[in-house]
DNA sequence: GTCTATACACTGATAGAC
DNA sequence: GTCTATCAGTGTATAGAC
């Protein structure tokens, strides 16, 4: 009956299994993300989907393996457009202009998983390792190096100044995800509280950051 | 020996020496900014500081009452340099260089309180409500106002770009936390977890963020 | 697959001796 | 102030009926 994560496929699965399965899992992404791994109850998760406790260890068998789980599909979310940005071949201003474009939009979507991320990251960086190698890291496909060599190129053409390639993604990646992981302490501090300001103010940082970025480092 | 007691140190005190409620607060520090306040176990703040779990409950009523304690104790060590640098009469790009320059040495010292601060946040932001009033707001004190009048200044007068205040400090902000938030995230999938690689990279940034937020704002 | 009932370890907190 | 002992509640996980 384990048979399903061992093939690691939906294939074999009748639609009400997949259905309880996919209930379990929205409920499970919905606490863990608002609660923490050692926040989270299964009993609440299992409220949340609509069943019974024991079902919750039926399917998947402990508070841990569902955890990682979910933390998985949180943490793969947000990769494909990095490296989607990486692989291309465009310029590096445009690289810069579709990656935060696209990032900022998926932030929109899923505003609380970066820091759900980065959160349980801190308390347990193993579980990283664990979801290392169905992530792909950027060195493993010389992605960094690629990008380095195109900074080079636009740097003697007189395009842009020179800058790591390791700065400049940290920095691409600081300014569009802080301000949303953050957002409690801005919030606060710039805005007191007010959420509708701090929404006007993300959303006039959209196009601010991205021209920001590319003036910082046109040549 | 009276030099212990006017040396604002513990190495020359034993254990003994140290009074209780001091040990609590030490251990409670670590164990609530490792493993989150959920994560938390009372018994485990009770050994780390050498005493009985019972002792916890004397001194600090409930776990929330010490998480609180803590958590303020860990918010407002980040506060006085942001305001120190708003209040000084210093011209933008000296206030920056200054913040930049304090706020990393400020969490070299204390590397895990910005997480620790954000993660519990994004938990339960209604902490910076009790908390609010001991660490003064920006805006009740136009600090910001102050910033913003100051940059219009040095704009009319040809130094920097026109930039909101509001964008401005969230640049600054950011440059400087994330990294060290997203430090497992960062250090994975630029130099596959290699520690000493991403130290490096951190030390290499000190002085890299100041010239690149100077360069990004001057006219 | 889904449920009820339950095992059983652990947690925060208190009572009371010294 | 500090300890031992203990309670009441809650948590994950399992057993077993259907």
């Amino acid at each position: 009956m384990w048979l399903k994560y061992i093939v690691n496929t939906y294939s074999f699965m009748t639609e009400h299994e997949m259905n309880t399965e996919q209930k379990i899992l929205d409920a499970a992404k919905e606490v863990f993300q608002q609660k923490g791994m050692t926040g989270a109850r299964m009993q609440e998760i299992a409220d949340k989907a609509g069943i019974n406790k024991a079902l919750l260890h039926y399917y998947y068998r402990t508070k841990d393996k569902l955890f990682e789980k979910v933390f998985e599909l949180a943490f793969s979310l947000f990769i494909p457009k990095v490296k989607e940005m990486m692989i291309s071949d465009k310029p590096v201003f445009e690289k810069i202009e579709f990656f935060v474009e696209n990032y900022l939009n998926l932030l929109q979507k899923h505003p609380y998983i970066p820091g759900f991320v980065i959160s349980e990251l801190n308390r347990n960086p193993e579980i990283l390792v664990k979801i290392i190698g169905k992530n792909i890291q950027l060195k493993e496909n010389n992605l960094l190096e690629k990008l380095e060599r195109q900074i080079s190129e636009e740097v003697v053409k007189g395009i842009i100044k020179p800058i790591s390639a390791e700065n400049l993604l940290t920095n691409v990646i600081s300014l569009c995800l802080f301000p949303i992981v953050a957002k409690p302490i801005l919030r606060g501090v710039l805005f007191e509280n007010d959420e509708k300001m701090y929404e006007a103010f993300l959303e006039q940082r959209r196009d601010f950051v991205k021209e920001y970025i590319i003036n910082s480092i046109k040549a």
